[in-house]
DNA sequence: ACCTCAGCTGCAACCGATTACATTTTATTT
DNA sequence: AAATAAAATGTAATCGGTTGCAGCTGAGGT
């Protein structure tokens, strides 16, 4: 059961008599080394199976090639799409990541962050709580100059990246949608607007309503964590109200919340897109299995990831030009589909 | 732009003027150190900021307090519900997670182990490939008695454990349930066979028949990757067939297959239930959304990333008893909906 | 023949925590 | 009060790379 002792450059420098410095050198392909001494070097490395000590490494240069990310919740498309993206990247450019989830609780995302600092991530990667107010609980990072880069759910800051999609133009543009298709009462399933997206969002929604002349009126916003719950809430809500009040089309702030609304509408009766029309937001999924399949703002959770990986190890390694990189906004594009379609082509 | 520089728990020892060995033992609350200067030492600590550095006590512990994650996919609702449990408790037992994907395929896999074992994970937790046929690539772990857990996609191995569902059962009685209906031709779309979780879905799928005296019909059964794409093509499939040689009912190894099987079908005229009855596996929330609703085989990802961790911490702390487990067989429920109910209740 | 300098390689001091073993202090017993 | 045991703390080596600086070698110049 005995288990085999571990390589060091030690062991290689006495295989081929020379000193540590040199394997040490010579393993990281510095050019001060003969190239013929390399090769040797190389070749005993991987003949004697030796794998470099991370901590010993790390221990000295003070670098440790971990990112780590914060982000509300593991389990839905969109984040597991990010983190896709960030894995794959972080892994080509011989990063690790450290992921973990506030579940939408300050209180975590603060824990979170401390652990973070403590494991003394080269960088950080976050998306806000639901509710975080603020990012007091980030200082320490930028105290120590530790880059941080926001997505998706970001926080101004002057010296972070922040990586997004155009919220407000998007959600301009699927009100406009629906203001085209004819609806004049207009819901919208708001998230917390503490959110950039949800405050975007509810913005681009004002706006497009402004832009045609119509009031806007509070009792159609519906603020909610955006839950399937909170979707049937809103439902009911809707069946509550005397039918002169109705509203006659539903933006929803993501795809769960206007799809669990749909839902709970449907079986009440009410006709979509004819009764009431529906907009989402996200493309997830479920908004394709949805009857009437739903219309949605899409974007790439992948691409978010990989940008931000990228931009935060370009900072890191001091690529010219990223240091005074503050947003960088993705493409988003408006998928329509039946579930607002009430003038069929 | 100065970075304040880290303290050390020489720094502490000078301050409280006692050496760095009782800091370090003060820090991790030996009992062989006084209860009065633990609590001093603590206060120092706070107060001066002090941050434990990994990398010295990796070096020497020869502890990494990391455990690496391979999975087939990141972005899958099941897979972020395992990430997601795992993540609660190795954060509570004070452990970290490398989270590598695959993408089903066994190149990546092979790559993504080789990683783990050079970041020198105290442990690894895998779900294969869709396609992997061995586990070679493991063996490094196995020499170097680093205890390895899989979990859902599980390989035989005497010295793993391996958490999962009992697939078998599970396909048995959902296949039971579709013959309980009435159907007697039932199709199943299943997944490659190399992997348990398919394999045993098959086999229950066929001693269900065979219990009701049904003839096994290859005919009937379409191996696929159970993607969205899959399960259209199986509808295409089953749309060429004469209705004399149509299924009625289909049973299919995950929830994605069979919604967007049902979908096609849907698409073409064809009713369901009545005609063709449907079930699928997993619970995936695109389940609920489908119409009618999909019959399906529930588990708890969440739970099964929670076991898988909390065993393999159990191994590395050795914890008694654990040693010898070598399987751990979680819950599972059928879900029955609409999809499936040929005779209303 | 002597000097210069580039090209290689080695020396040795770190990085910060851990721990076997030794030593000192304090408490208990006779 | 001395002897002994128990508790608390200290000493110093160690983990395995990294890196500033010094030293050596041989080619080319004068």
């Amino acid at each position: 059961m005995a288990v085999a002792k571990e390589i060091t450059i030690y062991d290689i420098a006495r295989q081929l008599n020379i000193s540590a410095a040199t394997v040490s050198r010579g393993l990281k392909n510095n050019p001060a080394i003969n190239k013929n001494t390399r090769k040797r070097i190389a070749e005993a490395a991987s003949e004697l199976g030796y794998r470099s000590n991370t901590f010993a490494s790390s221990l000295r240069s003070k670098k440790t090639h971990t990112l780590g990310v914060i982000v509300p919740r593991l389990n839905s498309y969109f984040v597991a799409s990010v983190l896709s993206g960030m894995e794959d990247v972080a892994n080509k450019e011989g990063y690790n990541l450290i992921i973990s989830q506030s579940l939408e609780n300050v209180g975590k995302e603060v824990a979170n962050a401390h652990t973070m600092y403590n494991k003394r991530v080269d960088g950080l990667l976050v998306s806000l709580a639901y509710d975080s107010e603020n990012i007091d609980h980030l200082q320490p990072f930028f105290d120590k100059h530790i880059p941080v880069v926001f997505f998706d759910r970001t926080y101004p800051h002057s010296e972070s990246t922040s990586i997004l999609i155009d919220n407000f133009e998007a959600a301009y543009d699927i009100t406009r949608h629906l203001l085209n298709q004819g609806c004049t009462r207009i819901m919208h399933l708001a998230g917390n607007t503490l959110r950039n997206v949800y405050a975007d969002r509810l913005r681009g929604y004002k706006e497009a309503l402004r832009d045609y002349k119509i009031n806007f009126n509070e009792k159609l916003i519906y603020t909610s964590k955006l839950s399937e719950e909170s979707g049937s809430e809103a439902a009911e809500l809707i069946l509550q109200m005397k039918s002169g009040d109705r509203p006659d089309g539903v933006f929803a702030a993501n795809d769960t919340a206007a799809v669990h609304c749909m839902i709970r509408l449907k079986a009440a009766g009410v006709r979509i897109p004819d009764d009431i029309a529906f907009a989402g937001f996200n493309n997830d999924p479920i908004s394709k299995v949805v009857e009437p399949n739903l219309t949605t703002v899409n974007y790439s959770g992948y691409n978010i990831g990989e940008t931000a990986v990228m931009s935060l190890i370009n900072h890191l390694t001091g690529v010219s030009g990223t240091k005074n990189t503050n947003t960088i906004v993705l493409r988003s594009d408006l998928i329509i589909r039946d579930s607002s379609l009430k003038k069929k082509s």
